[in-house]
DNA sequence: TGCTGTGAAAGGGTTCACAGCT
DNA sequence: AGCTGTGAACCCTTTCACAGCA
């Protein structure tokens, strides 16, 4: 298999994969076109052959693509035949929010633990899940193998429970903190900042239309 | 100013503006140089310049870039001498953490309204907004002239409320239900899956080390 | 006929390298 | 000397177009 795939083309894939399990458990499709698969994940039909081709041939001419065998590829090609388990650090206001989110369960991620500094915030039970003090941190990264670390926490606090949680043994990131974090090389970030989003939104307006290659 | 500028770079000038804010409001620096910059925002010194350089010269050579000025100026670019309103859509777990979202005002963002179907929500004061029913969501808009629209709800309700807030005259929506929306064109649209996100790092972990540009 | 798989072409974004101010 | 501004080179991604099967 040919690695150095770019991130879009993993972005784009992730997309594919939702889409084909709502075909396959909603609308109980059996086969897509790439033009199909296209449309409904916001791409064109050659950049879906072209990033499935990466990862071989799955698909069969004059037809189109098994929803269902598809499906179980991409599962493959992500790493999500096997549930992750992740930990939620800060437990305030988006932290709580992701703690009863309804669709990590269905697509194979559990949190199994959340940590916050405040002493009133320990102890409450948050979709399921106990509020931990941070010197619990450590003992139960390594007993649950958790592997990725949602950082919840305010600006300030970010860094140091970015630390934390990779000194505790998380290899990847997901940073809902408007900060830029440093990790040691070998652990992945990825930074969801709704402002700068919206930011993105407020140019498009500003500039007139949508840039480009958005909305279509 | 020659237009033209792709969605990577506006969300670059995103971040450089976020750093900005950071080095005039709490570190009291005056002067940034490109490396500087792009240090603490993930890319090269190179690509900051570039950038930039789409807009104007803001720098001045062999010192730097005036922190407040380039502040000043990228908030003219993206648009934010304006404060924007805001309304959400769906006050569950992720509507409420929203409209309790602290960084929301400091950036030029008012959330003004929150809306949901269901009728045991509807009356609560989430963060200081009261949640309305759907049947006053468009008088709602265009009283308060809401431009731009989040989509907090379930999947299922997604491309209906997206539907509303275009008849009701939002010209953007940032969409947190992980779906594809359709909307009319002129409309801009920018997705945040939380899913999305945590396989992508999946896909990191299982292959190995972050995809190239990722850490650094 | 219909749609995939894929080299080749086109298009854009990023990096280089250096001239040009301060 | 130091750091910006920028054309040119490079590289990577996307699009095109068509051969190849079902």
């Amino acid at each position: 298999m040919a690695r150095k795939i770019s991130e879009s083309t993993v972005r784009r894939l992730s997309r594919y994969l939702r889409r084909l399990r709502e075909l396959d458990a909603r609308e109980r499709r059996s086969v897509v076109s790439s033009a199909g698969l296209a449309q409904s994940t916001g791409t064109t039909a050659a950049q879906v052959r072209k990033d499935l081709s990466h990862f071989g041939s799955f698909g069969k001419r004059g037809q189109g693509y098994p929803v269902r065998a598809l499906r179980e590829q991409l599962e493959e090609i992500l790493g999500l035949t096997q549930r992750w388990r992740v930990a939620v650090l800060g437990a305030g206001k988006i932290g709580s929010a992701l703690l009863g989110y309804g669709y990590f369960t269905q697509r194979g991620f559990d949190v199994v633990a959340a940590f916050d500094s405040d002493q009133s915030r320990i102890g409450l039970d948050l979709g399921g899940v106990r509020v931990q003090p941070l010197s619990e941190l450590k003992r139960t990264f390594e007993d649950r193998r958790v592997a990725i670390a949602i950082i919840a926490t305010p600006v300030e606090a970010a860094q140091q429970s970015a630390d934390m949680a990779v000194g505790a043994g998380a290899r990847a990131i997901l940073n809902f903190a408007p900060v830029k974090l440093d990790v040691p090389e070998g652990v992945a970030v990825r930074e969801m900042d709704v402002t700068l989003e919206l930011e993105g939104l407020c140019y498009m307006l500003t500039t007139g239309g949508p840039a480009a290659d958005d909305t279509e």
